[in-house]
DNA sequence: AGTTCCATGTCGCGG
DNA sequence: CCGCGACGTGGAACT
């Protein structure tokens, strides 16, 4: 990565004509090619940029990045209040636990939503190829699995499939039934849940949520 | 602008739950107190941030960035590679050119449209407090400061009166005359600029396409 | 590659 | 303060 504090102007051609008249700023040019102008202020968003794969030509004072659809960003140099260059190598990248974390939680607490007399044995009940989100037992004294995502897709059905396959064969549990909980179940997923006689249910995060801090509210 | 390069682990929780795990990023404090998380790729989005405005508390090689809707961001450096502080001042942000700089572009080639015998000084005449669209003589050899905008509000009239403060320190240009111009001036802008004795007019930008292409297709 | 949908979207306007 | 729409939206997943 290489920064770059100076005096500068801007002149943006492409999808929208810009301009920077001349101030001090910030230009980050980052390992993949990557351009950006930062002003002191207005969030992480920087005034101008140039997104990779691009092309930096440095002419003097003058740098020209250019793309292959024809859009240009100049930058003119004046005074350099400082510049340097840092390898920072390969980001291991972010792990969010979106949604998905927070309605496991949610319906861990209260899984007699997802059907009556529903009781929750254990979240992340360990199989060998990997957790099941929720394992529960029903009204009747049969084991359910209960694979949640924020939306369900094919391979939400297929990991579910492959959790009842080895907990099938644990002759305390079997037989076990699948469930595949998401905010929303796409068509192909339903089919596929449907055809492996697994039962599919969207639920509303917002709801859950409301009746969870519904409860907190009681007590 | 504060700009650390360091070895870190990242925590957002917030409006989701995020994680990244040990390595070198670029960590930017804004003025206005934004902090930015960035690795060295990836565009110009930072892997995690947190905008303005918001509270950052340093407890040794921790920073905590708190804002009051509960979001939270962790840093947790070790060791710095790098670390600099640089003030930028204010910017005088960007110019964009959807109809704005179209207009400005068409005026400048007609500035007779906005009154007989006007005309072009420069385009983007600069001043200390940003740059005048125009900047004109007249008729009677009298100095002509035009601002133009798309839609003409109040902000639009403060500005050129800034402008205009500055021009008349001008021996050489003083007496400066303010003209407000844009394909509608809302009333209160109206109001203001008769009340600082800024002349305004509304254009119409078709009109003035027509006329450039018509003059185009003459010659 | 084109298309559709999500996002800690961000940002600006209008009420 | 909040809803609504535009964005150089960017980015991922899917056709």
């Amino acid at each position: 990565m290489r920064i770059r504090v100076a005096e500068c102007t801007v002149t943006y051609e492409g999808r929208l004509n810009a301009y920077l008249p001349e101030a001090t700023r910030l230009v980050m040019v980052k390992a993949d090619g990557c351009v950006a102008v930062h002003a002191d202020g207005g969030a992480y968003k920087p005034l101008n940029w140039m997104n990779a794969p691009n092309q930096l030509t440095e002419d003097g004072d003058r740098w020209i990045v250019a793309n292959s659809k024809g859009e240009r960003l100049i930058i003119e140099f004046g005074e350099i209040h400082f510049e340097t260059a840092i390898e920072l190598g390969d980001d291991p990248g972010l792990r969010k636990d979106a949604v998905e974390a927070e309605l496991q939680r949610l319906l861990a607490e209260r899984v007699e939503v997802l059907g009556d007399g529903l009781e929750l044995i254990r979240r992340e009940y360990p199989t060998p190829v990997g957790p099941v989100d929720l394992l529960c037992r029903d009204a009747t004294g049969g084991t359910v699995a209960v694979e949640i995502k924020r939306r369900g897709e094919i391979d939400g059905v297929e990991q579910l499939t492959r959790y009842l396959e080895f907990l099938n064969r644990d002759s305390r549990l079997a037989p076990v039934r699948g469930m595949f909980v998401a905010q929303e179940v796409k068509p192909q997923a339903r089919t596929l849940a449907g055809d492996r006689g697994i039962e599919w249910r969207e639920v509303d995060y917002d709801e859950l949520k409301g009746l969870d801090s519904a409860i907190l509210k009681l007590f």
